[in-house]
DNA sequence: CGCGTTTTTGACTTATATCAACTGTAGTGG
DNA sequence: CCACTACAGTTGATATAAGTCAAAAACGCG
């Protein structure tokens, strides 16, 4: 259940047996929630915090002109909320893309983690800044980067992420999200998100279809985005420039 | 000199004597870097924290044709590389605006605040996660924003933290970035800021010369901006609808 | 099969970029 | 104090990436 978390945090620190312990135990409750459903409202101060545990959501924030701005992807493996226990309510909303299961980690069992677990609190950390700095980088992609070269970014990252959290092997992932989803999340109407798409695809860059994504070329893509994945912060994985975006070489198999 | 760093942090908890002794202490070596040159490159691993003492800076990245976003401004009282303390190195750079003096608080004082003064650690890790919210804000405001608007949040945000940092009273700031490092930030050409600042100073919302920006009308620019400025966390003095955007009432005088 | 959603296509518009010249301003040194 | 320089700001003309509108085609669920 906290598997793709687990391995995500393992790509930052080797855990022991008694960590995996407490992280395994941390989610006391399962919340199933459908497609279009808010885990968390903005203003909101959930009283405790979120894992994803299947499904893919989005952080958002509404305009009021009823234009909305996905602000990142939260994928099985991702804490929706580790920050508000820093601070007090929500700034954003996050809402499920797909049908989801979040497990409720309540904060008393945080706490008991920053204090008596400093490794796997420092982890935990270390997941919360590789977010700020996710935040930071799509910034820069949708400030700088054209249209192709955003879609682009947007792919390797999350194929990147799928990686790291031990979800896919190859590079075919899930692909729930809708050329309308892309373009919110990258500040592009879905018509202009569909001529790029068919752009990467005529490159022979990608396939995609209703429910599947296959990076077929990861360099090509790479450079059509200009993505390094540094940003990400594998520390021990550190992405190669040989085809693969991060080194399976190093990558643990891990008995859940 | 961590008099604005103090502030701003008392806007989450208030600090006692030995914390703010502890704080006081912490930068160890000061540095004065010129105008144009790195605080810190991508790539790097600082063996200290860096503090903002005097001046303005910003993170920035570079893609490969040469143009730069910038991700984020950086003020009296802000740390700048706090979160490599998890991370190990740069995924941006920081670059002086304008002369800067730095302090540097060397890693063993930020591990004996973690150890001995968890409020602190608490306060410091808080601003870490309003850094994070002020960089998902920003892509809300580059993705889903008019020019016009955008920089109208830019000149609320930074009078919101002048006034956090207890370096205004008033509504006038020191204004030495220029129309090219406005746009580098808000992803406009220089001359299509010119433009609109024009705009914005013919509905008499701002007095921008060289060097001083003043927010005549602070109401008004908040609607063309659809400001609020909850995603800056100040628990205790939440921004109000009354004309302040900071409540004054709630100030502490600090004598520092 | 039928209906809602998503994707695709085409024609046209627009906000913002680009290019290029000109003006203002501040600082420097003779 | 003026000439010189460098940079910042301003203006106008034109270009373009991406947006808008609208309708058709494809898909997939009940």
């Amino acid at each position: 259940m906290i598997g793709p978390l687990l391995e995500k945090l393992q790509h930052y620190k080797d855990l022991d047996k008694h960590e995996i312990k407490m992280l395994r135990a941390a989610p006391t409750q399962e919340k199933r929630l459908e497609r279009g459903s808010y885990i968390i409202e903005a203003g909101e101060n959930p009283p405790a915090v979120h894992l994803m545990i299947e499904g893919w959501a989005c952080r958002c924030k509404m305009l009021s002109d009823g234009r909305e701005q996905i602000m990142g992807y939260l994928i099985k493996g991702d804490l929706c909320d580790l920050h508000v226990t820093l601070l007090s309510r929500m700034d954003h909303s996050i809402r499920t893309i797909t049908a989801t299961t979040v497990g409720m980690v309540p904060e008393e069992s945080i706490n008991r983690i920053i204090e008596d677990f400093p490794r796997l609190a420092r982890a935990l950390f270390w997941s919360l800044m590789v977010d700020e700095a996710i935040a930071r980088h799509w910034i820069l992609n949708i400030g700088l980067r054209s249209a192709e070269a955003r879609v682009a970014h947007l792919f390797c990252e999350l194929l990147v992420r799928f990686q790291v959290a031990g979800l896919i092997q190859d590079h075919t992932l899930e692909m729930p999200l809708t050329q309308a989803n892309l373009g919110e999340a990258l500040s592009l109407t879905p018509v202009h998100v569909n001529r790029v798409l068919q752009r990467l695809r005529q490159k022979g860059l990608i396939r995609l279809t209703r429910k599947e994504l296959t990076i077929l070329d990861p360099e090509g893509l790479k450079n059509v985005a200009e993505f390094d994945a540094v940003y990400l912060h594998l520390d021990k994985n550190l992405a190669n420039d040989k085809g693969e975006l991060i080194n399976k070489k190093e990558k643990r198999i891990l008995s859940l």
